[in-house]
DNA sequence: GCGGACTGCTTACCT
DNA sequence: ACAGGTAAGCAGTCCGCG
């Protein structure tokens, strides 16, 4: 297959001109030098019988290249190799290569190695141009040290990419991938089944050759085999006195009293400090199976866990960035004398790295919004190892009634032996779905390992693009030269203050109940128009004279109709392979288990990918960030459903309801669906697919607010107060007592009944408020801090008065519990609340306004349904 | 001095 | 550290009120 023949040395003819072979040939050793972990260095060369998966690059300093990290499947273990192919870091100029030769300031830098000419392609001015390549001999000579060579330059290209990066793409490698090294170099190996690449290459006949390019370059991220790599978790905890404090990884004051490590092989391990002071406690349950190892010292303690790290190729931790890692090598380093060469974790800028294999922290991957919304579909809303687990596993966290630190040693031990666990079965669950989902991203992105887990979708979405602009020969733009070449002003005005232009169009809903309700969605809307009207930095507002006929309705921006764009090329086919290979055929049963659920995570990672492509235009910290892309993404998506609707009603359907790509119709009939989606897939070129049918919906007037219920009976709740996660939960029981009535309701006449029910569940609620019979807990408004409670200037929201009653340290991103009292100042968190504080006439409101909603809908008035003089009585 | 109208802030949601 | 649009509740401000 075309990957195992990948064009290195054609490459570097076409766009890396090297010199040929002066060097002297390296001796084998040399050029393929792995080393085994433990450091006992082995010849061990990447062979095709030895082949192992591509996880990372980095720069070496010492060895003064870059060097990659692969695990070999075999032995389970992480190989080294160094760069023989004199590849260096480097930048672009525009200065002439004459003029450049003069600057002794950058010919005579410490770091300068030699100055090229390089023909580049400039898409925003639709021109080659000849620029000046300056290549260094270390990274840092480039840019990163003061009076580096990018700033002796007015101006550099291509000066801010970390070089790993900068590597994989020159070299054109795919983290993820198998590897050997044949005649010197490294070489994939991957294969793709030749069946199916030829069924799927036939699904794309029809495409330009670009598009059929990316094709065969993207199939074998696809479809190659993904390991099921060894791996640890590991979870530690503190001995602290302090009962409320969380321990500071900082100062690591604490003695570490236990550590889980859990392993993909069946590794069940508890290292326990034998602290005297403390009470043993009994085994507990989950223990059944786990060697539990004492240890007298804390020292031996942590050199056997730095021992187990090389047993490992990947250690997992849940927030080991912040904590659990960082912790261990302050306290080894400052507390316990270790030298730092003895400890195997090595500090860097924006995470903690081990020295010979890797560190995973899967907290920074499920607090990656894109994952969590695109991948999971919300279905953790915080992302605290014990909300992600009991959402994806339905496993919590061991719950315990004292402080950590007060915990006989046995319970400790159990607690602490379940979150090592959790945290493994995080990437085991579902066939390896999230561990994965990590691997295809790693391919997709081009991005390693250690880079994809912590990375937002912003930097796998740049990496893809540059990635492709090296491979391709494009320049990549500095943002400077987008902004120049399309101006800053945006030529829409957001509908929401302080944002910068305008998105999409919610439709009035119609209010009340609509029996037989069909949804159209257009498919990935957002994607399809960038790819349909081939909208990218390089194509909106286009140099072309000729294409300023070609504007984009209800803007000022016009598209380019000579060149395609890089990102509707890109997107167009992540999103074509979606839809018509993976898709469908994780459905598909004839593949067998195993293929399908690879198909499904491929179509899940593709998505992932998909959906943030619309965003990052928009984003300003994006390099490649182009308001332009992004305003007429949302102009021609409200140009589409306005168009639709429009036609639907021309049609004589009535439309209800819709939202940014849905549209809501009554009790359409078959040939009407049909008739409207011929209609979008000919005029509007997207297709519009049915999303849901149900028996009927509730509309109040409010947008985004709404309640259907299918032909099943189950509901589908959207944006009601009582689904919200802040609403007490008394409220939320009372709230969806409500909607097991609803969801029984067939036919109009169904509601006499359901009203007369929903009035004794409102009642019974109220009267229990009345008479103080819910819990505090029950009671509690529970909202998220999103920020530190010192940065609270402008207003003293409810959350953040309660919490500052607390008197203690809250960390963003926790929830605080608080009720509603009488008097000042109006709320108390509940630990330390009573019961006969509450303020019984705040929460009547609550109530009123959650069931308000729905009966809005219903046509239902509160009052009549509780009764005018029950309202009095109550007050 | 106080309440209503208004704006702004904050959170949680929808697509 | 991907976007904008909407709902709700409260905080804070301004204005009128002989």
């Amino acid at each position: 297959m075309g990957a195992s023949q990948l064009p290195l040395d054609q490459f570097f003819e076409t766009h890396e001109p090297r010199k040929k072979k002066e060097k002297p040939i390296k001796k084998e050793e040399e050029i393929i030098k792995t080393e085994k972990i433990n450091d006992v260095e082995v010849k061990a060369p990447l062979t095709a019988e030895n082949a192992a998966y591509l996880l990372s690059v980095e720069y070496n300093g010492k060895k003064g290249c870059a060097a990659a990290r692969f695990y070999n499947p075999r032995d389970h273990l992480i190989h080294f190799w160094y760069d023989n192919s004199e590849h260096h870091p480097y930048c672009f100029s525009n200065i002439p290569i004459e003029e450049l030769k003069k600057n002794t300031k950058i010919t005579g830098h410490r770091g300068f190695l030699d100055i090229q000419t390089a023909e580049k392609q400039d898409l925003l001015q639709d021109r080659t141009t000849q620029m000046t390549k300056i290549i260094a001999k270390d990274p840092l000579s480039i840019g990163g040290t003061t009076g580096a060579i990018r700033e002796l330059l007015p101006a550099a290209w291509e000066a801010n990419i970390p070089y790993h990066k900068c590597y994989i793409a020159d070299l054109e490698l795919t983290p993820g991938l198998l590897y050997e090294v044949t005649d010197e170099r490294l070489k994939n190996v991957t294969t793709v089944p030749e069946k199916i690449k030829d069924e799927i290459s036939r699904l794309f006949e029809e495409e330009p050759n670009e598009v059929k390019e990316l094709l065969v370059e993207g199939l074998p991220l696809f479809l190659s085999p993904i390991p099921d790599i060894k791996r640890a978790a590991i979870d530690i905890e503190v001995i602290s006195p302090f009962v409320d404090a969380i321990p500071r990884p900082e100062q690591a004051n604490f003695p570490v009293g236990c550590i889980s490590i859990v392993a993909s092989d069946g590794t069940k391990r508890i290292l326990l400090l034998d602290n005297k002071d403390f009470e043993r406690g009994e085994i507990q349950e989950n223990l059944e199976g786990v060697s539990i190892e004492y240890f007298n010292e804390e020292k031996e303690l942590i050199r056997e866990i730095f021992q187990v790290f090389d047993e490992f190729p990947v250690i997992l931790t849940y927030n080991g960035d912040k904590f659990d890692l960082l912790y261990l090598y302050n306290r080894a380093l400052n507390h316990l004398g270790f030298r730092r060469d003895e400890i195997p974790i090595i500090i860097r800028k924006d995470f903690v790295a081990l020295v010979r294999n890797f560190h995973v922290d899967l907290y920074r991957f499920f607090n990656n919004r894109a994952v969590q919304i695109y991948a999971f579909s919300a279905k953790y809303k915080t992302t605290d190892l014990n909300a992600v687990t009991k959402a994806l596993l339905g496993i919590e966290k061991i719950k315990v009634e004292q402080p950590l630190s007060k915990l006989p040693l046995l319970d400790l031990a159990s607690y602490c032996y379940r979150d090592g666990e959790i945290t493994l079965d995080l990437t085991r669950y579902s066939q390896n779905l999230v561990w994965k989902l990590i691997m295809l991203l790693m391919r997709i992105s081009h991005l390693p390992l250690e880079d994809v887990t912590r990375q937002g979708v912003s930097s796998w979405i740049q990496n893809l693009f540059y990635y492709e602009h090296r491979k391709k020969g494009f320049l990549i733009p500095r943002p400077e030269d987008i902004k120049e070449a399309k101006g800053e002003e945006a030529s829409t005005q957001a509908i929401i203050k302080g944002k910068k232009y305008k998105g999409a169009i919610v439709i009035d809903p119609v209010p009340g109940v609509h029996f037989d309700v069909v949804v159209l969605d257009f498919a990935s809307l957002y994607p399809s128009i960038i790819k349909v009207h081939n909208l990218s930095y390089e194509t909106v507002r286009c140099p072309h004279e000729e294409c300023k006929q070609n504007i984009i309705p209800d803007t000022d921006h016009w598209v380019c109709k000579k060149q395609r764009g890089l990102a509707g090329l890109i997107i167009g086919f992540l999103r074509d392979i979606r839809l018509k290979w993976f898709k469908p055929q994780s459905k598909n049963r004839i593949l067998g288990k195993e293929t399908q659920e690879l198909f499904y995570v491929v179509q899940q990672a593709l998505k992932l990918i998909i959906n943030a492509f619309y965003g990052v235009f928009g984003a300003e910290h994006f390099p490649l960030y182009c308001l332009p892309v992004a305003e007429s993404t949302t102009a021609l998506g409200r140009h589409i459903i306005t168009q639709t609707i429009e036609k639907a009603k021309n049609m004589g359907i009535s439309v209800i309801y819709g939202d940014t790509d849905s549209v809501f119709l009554e009790n359409p009939s078959e040939s009407q669906i049909e008739d409207l989606k011929r209609w979008c897939q000919e005029t509007l070129e997207i297709d519009l697919d049915i999303d849901k049918v149900y028996r009927y919906v509730a509309l109040s007037e409010r947008k985004k607010n709404y309640l259907g219920v299918y032909g099943s009976g189950s509901v589908d709740i959207k944006g009601l107060t009582g689904k919200k996660r802040h609403t007490p939960l008394f409220l939320q029981d009372a709230f969806f007592e409500m909607m097991d009535v609803l969801s029984e309701v067939k036919v109009q006449d169904d509601f006499e009944t359901a009203r007369n029910r929903i009035r004794t569940i409102v009642k019974t609620c109220l009267d229990k408020l009345k008479n103080l019979e819910y819990s505090l807990e029950e009671l509690a408004f529970r909202v998220q801090m999103t920020r530190h409670l010192k940065s609270y200037q402008k207003t003293t929201p409810q959350h953040v008065k309660a919490a500052r009653l607390l008197e203690r340290d809250v960390e963003p991103g926790s929830i605080i519990s608080f009720v509603k009292i009488k008097g000042e100042p109006g709320v108390k968190p509940i630990e330390i609340a009573s019961i006969d504080e509450i303020d019984t006439e705040k929460y009547k409101n609550a109530v009123e306004s959650t069931f308000v909603q729905v009966l809005d809908a219903l046509n239902i008035d509160f009052g009549s349904i509780i009764g005018i003089r029950r309202l009095d009585l109550f007050m």
